[in-house]
Order: C-alpha cells, then sequence, then structure tokens
DNA sequence: GTATTTTTGGACAATATTTGACCAATATGG
DNA sequence: CCATATTGGTCAAATATTGTCCAAAAATAC
C-alpha cells in the first residue's frame, strides 16, 4: 500500500500531474499550443515528446526541466532493453562504456 | 597495463576480432557480402549494424551473437547518454523501470 | 437516456533520419 | 613508386517519426 510508484513511465508521470491538477487534456494542450491527441499520445507514450514540448510541460506544470527530460530519457532507454529484450546487465556494461568515452575523450 | 579494456565500444571490438585474426576490411566484409566502406564505418561506429550484419559478424567470427547485440546495445545506451549531456544515475532509473514495466505487463 | 465533454485511435502527408553504394582521396608498406 | 588497405564524402533510396485531422469511444453531467 505504501508502495511509491516512483517508476512510472514518463507518459504515466505527465498524466499524474495534469490529473493531480485537475485539468484536462484539452486545456492543458491549448495552454502549451500542441495538438490536444498529440498529448493524450505522449500520455500513453505513443508519441516521444521533443526537447521543446518537455520544456513547455516542465514550465506548465512547474516541474524542473532536467528532471522531466531524465525521466524521459531513461524511458527510451527501458523501452530499448523490453524492445530487444536485453539484459538488464548491459546497463552496468553501458556505464562502464560511459565512463571509458568519456576519459577517452573523443567527444565524437 | 594489466587494465583489460573490457568496455570498448562496439566498433573497437570488432575491429580487434578482425585484426587479431589477421584479415582484413576488404576480405572480411567480402565474406559476409557488405560494402568494405560500410564494414569500415561500422568498426568506427559511423554506421550502426543491422541485426542482419551483428549476426553475419558473429557467425563469421565464431562469436555468440547475443553477445555482440548486448554489445552493440549498450554502445547505443552509452552514445545516447553522452549526446544528452545526462547523469549516470538514470540508469539506475532505467532499471526500475524496466523491472516495473515488466511487471506491469503491458508488454507493449 | 441523451447531450456534452473528454479521451482514444486510425490514417496520412510532411519531415527527418538512416542506410548502403559508389568513388575519390589518403594512408600503409613492400 | 606500385599495390593494397582504409578513410571520407556525397547522395538517392529506404525507413521511421512527427504532428494534424477527424471520427469513434468513453466518461461525465444533466
Amino acid at each position: 500500500m505504501a508502495t511509491i510508484k516512483k517508476t512510472k513511465s514518463f507518459g504515466e508521470h505527465l498524466r499524474h500531474l495534469r490529473e493531480e491538477a485537475g485539468l484536462t487534456l484539452k486545456f492543458v494542450s491549448e495552454q502549451i499550443s500542441i495538438d490536444t491527441s498529440l498529448l493524450a499520445k505522449i500520455e500513453r507514450n505513443e508519441r516521444q515528446p521533443t526537447k521543446q514540448i518537455i520544456k513547455q510541460v516542465a514550465d506548465f506544470f512547474k516541474v524542473d526541466e532536467k528532471d522531466l527530460q531524465n525521466d524521459f530519457l531513461s524511458d527510451v532507454i527501458a523501452y530499448k532493453i523490453l524492445d530487444e529484450e536485453a539484459d538488464l546487465s548491459i546497463l552496468k556494461v553501458a556505464e562502464e562504456k560511459v565512463k571509458y568515452l568519456k576519459t577517452v575523450h573523443n567527444g565524437k
């Protein structure tokens, strides 16, 4: 019960913000000037938000933009892993690669 | 010195396999029937290998296909993080999301 | 119930990204 | 030099993604 759903998907998170504020898709989408259907799809993870949209949403709901961006990025990664049916262990490998690539410093 | 470079990029790994076998790009690319220049780019991480190509390479060098695939996927993730200049901590978040999404089981 | 509002879902053109092929330029090394 | 290996650029074609439009379905209110 006391389960805090920290690990919502990006879309669920968005929806949560909106519903908590008691607002409709139509209203919010108009405020940030995007199509209602597009926002709905983003909440259902059927469309990816652009950085622009993430910024607008963050501003609108007064949450940290970087946090939202990270939330979205971790979503992308999670879905990729599910997609490819890859093992979770590759995250560790990815982490080491990031460190490696950072030191190698070929900012490519 | 005794540093084992476990965390090579996918391309480096490929190149390593090829050079260890003492083979040229031309030869290997002909064996697996892809353009020499394409294979070169893959080794330099300038082109992404298709699953097909990964399979062919794995077969050719007699390495485990799944391993190669994972190697590539972790590369993709690592580059994405570098790209977005995201914090490594999002990997932990991604991990939790994978677990969450698996239980929620909306195999979507 | 039915009217109204909200949300979902599909179709689709527009746009963006990625791919692989081709070929020239550059390196490597006899 | 010459031959062979590798790199790098360009580009059309293939592929993927986007946002819009609109209709269907679901929820909410009356």
